[in-house]
DNA sequence: AGGCGATTTTAGAATCATTCTAATTCGCCG
DNA sequence: CGGCGAATTAGAATGATTCTAAAATCGCCT
């Protein structure tokens, strides 16, 4: 686990007491799953992974926890109506992806590859629309390279 | 009919037509259905629009239409996990939507309100990362104005 | 107008992610 | 250790979307 993710599974954890939830071992390994992989996990996933140490876990409890994330605002859910959701647990807060329409790989964007200055977006779009915003999603959705490769040779 | 769903009407049904579809009363419905509206409606409220006029149209079909168009880049297709994919038929490009978590209205965002020359921003996002981008979803979370008023209300 | 092959449409079943339910188990405080 | 509220479980329920196989319709040709 690197230092990044070692970082968010304490902040996530302590989200998580100061709304006064229990951190169960289920729990704590959710955390974990979540905080380190960029792969952007879907429920099935996480589920596999806390499978390995907990064969007994449920998926209902990962979708609960992933709850709880969420109203604490500690992941961020890339929702997909064809496809399981994904899930964030590195950078909570709102920022691009790039989506992979062959292989279905979700990637973060590189800050250096945002465009700049988009921080206050959401301000500026609350105070031109009287919306009062609590996220926005942006995402890219195209072909990584790797599927490009595979589909060039084909 | 606005004009400028008599357009859209007129620009997916020659779409279709280019594509070797045929352009039957009930399809012709469905566009219509999607492009005078500016409410980004789902598969089951295009359904029942339809169905108005052709009482025994089933939703399969409307969902048929909607890939067919998709195919063709003519309409957007905003996803949801939780909700029903809503559509957008009168401004097939990818542009930004507002979205109240109250009462699941969908909303485009006036041009003035975008964030000035996002225009290239696929291109841009492109060359940086080696994705082939074929489109972007862009789109704010929160409480619309008068979900507002009424939960201030309560 | 009639017929034909291909496309479209239909009703209902199937799928699948997510949520719900009711019963069981766990964790913790005294 | 006992007990209570929270967490967990397995399985059922939900609901949007997709699939299927059969029936209807379309546009074209004569």
């Amino acid at each position: 686990m690197d230092k990044h993710a070692a970082r968010r599974v304490d902040e996530m954890r302590a989200s998580l007491l100061e709304r006064g939830a229990t951190v169960t071992r289920r729990r704590a390994m959710t955390l974990e799953a979540l905080a380190s992989t960029e792969r952007h996990p879907s429920a099935n996933e996480i589920h596999a992974e806390v499978r390995r140490w907990h064969p007994s876990t449920s998926l209902a409890t990962i979708y609960n926890t992933i709850e709880l994330l969420k109203e604490a605002g500690q992941i961020l859910e890339l929702e997909f109506s064809g496809a399981a959701n994904r899930y964030d647990g590195r950078r909570p807060q709102s920022h691009p992806h790039l989506i992979c329409l062959e292989c279905g790989a979700v990637e973060d964007m590189d800050d250096a590859q945002e465009s700049a200055g988009d921080d206050d977006a959401l301000d500026r779009v609350a105070d031109a629309t009287g919306y009062k915003l609590v996220r926005q999603r942006t995402d890219y959705y195209g072909v990584c390279p790797p599927c490009q490769a595979a589909g060039a040779a084909r």
